[in-house]
DNA sequence: GTCTATAGTTCGATAGAC
DNA sequence: GTCTATCGAACTATAGAC
């Protein structure tokens, strides 16, 4: 059956606004939230300013979209990789398991989940509200991985989780800034030897 | 013996120069870059938007300054810290005493160094170049002292120091966020023990 | 849905009097 | 050194034609 005007118009819309969505996290991770304007998004996108206007009323309301998919993509990587270490693993390998996922997840071409990283703190409070959920619920996801380690014995009984949760997110992220791409297997390594096994000499 | 006309404007100068970078660090730590518009600044220090302008040409120049500042008394911190410590400490203790300087450094009240991590990287591309050189130096520390550990047998000897340096201070940066001053000792003897022994049980 | 034109702010920076 | 007045640039958002 032939499209109807209607659903053309629909793919056209679609198509646009996921094109604007594309670059926003580009240029977002690059440049950062005070360097990008709408009209750099429209330029990079090939429509005018009041293109991205019209899919996204406001520049907050762009913003937002973007980063709160960057959310949901680096939590949905880290959720399918401890799927897959099946339902006996150790919180231990669990958490270091989750250090591999999250690494690989913020590495070149994911651009939102970058975009997140780089612009979450700079972004105006409207933003930061309408995502604060998003984020609160990643940090659990880290927070309840360490209290399991820490109840199954396999980590540490005196770790603080929430507190080590946002310590290793943070110290993760920082990669974000100088990780080159020849370097990640290289990294991930790092992270997971410091952060599990410390770094003092046996 | 009375001070000149001269030595009283001096004065009054730098009175004013002084009270500009204490309000802007303020700002720029509690609001970012973005946020802070001089006009802000101005307010805050009761004085004429038009004032800032004339003691630091450009927005640039003033906030270079903030931060210039803010990652030199870190520096300083760590760097009397370890002094204290003596030359005969081994790598490991001059790291775990470099941490417990560096988060008490971040802490409330010291809003110039707290201003440079939350808007160091959202600053413009000038602002940064400009600090560049003393961001290195700064990352320098602590990839010596980590080096300095690996030598001396007292820390791994797997651990890549520039890498690891990096993952530290964001780590430690990270406490700017969410540590309440009441927090101080636990948030750092959790910093320690994660990062020197490693979440793992023993 | 997209384009042209423009309204309406905000902000950084400058000129000149005192 | 500080104040008054103002310029000019950059950007978001809206109105209306097609």
């Amino acid at each position: 059956m032939a499209p109807t005007p209607e659903e053309l118009a629909e793919r056209r819309r679609n198509a646009s606004r996921e094109k604007i969505l594309h670059v926003a996290a580009e240029r977002l991770a690059e440049h950062g939230y005070g360097a990008t304007s709408l009209s750099d998004i429209a330029m990079l996108a090939a429509l005018e300013q009041t293109v991205v206007n019209f899919h996204f009323p406001t520049k907050e309301d762009l913003v937002e979209a973007v980063l709160r998919t960057g959310i949901d993509h680096a939590k949905a990587a880290i959720d399918t990789a401890i799927e897959q270490l099946g339902p006996d693993a150790s919180g231990a390998a669990r958490v270091e398991t989750a250090i591999t996922a999250y690494v690989h997840a913020i590495s070149d071409q994911h651009h939102m989940t970058r975009a997140n990283i780089r612009c979450y703190r700079s972004v105006p409070p409207v933003v930061r509200r309408g995502l604060a959920v998003y984020m609160r619920e990643f940090v659990e996801t880290w927070t309840e991985l360490l209290a399991d380690g820490r109840d199954d014995g396999s980590l540490r009984g005196d770790i603080d989780p929430p507190v080590v949760a946002r310590m290793i997110i943070a110290a993760l992220n920082s990669a974000v800034t100088w990780m080159r791409s020849d370097d990640l297997e290289h990294v991930t390594r790092q992270f997971r030897q410091s952060l599990l096994h410390g770094l003092m000499a046996p």
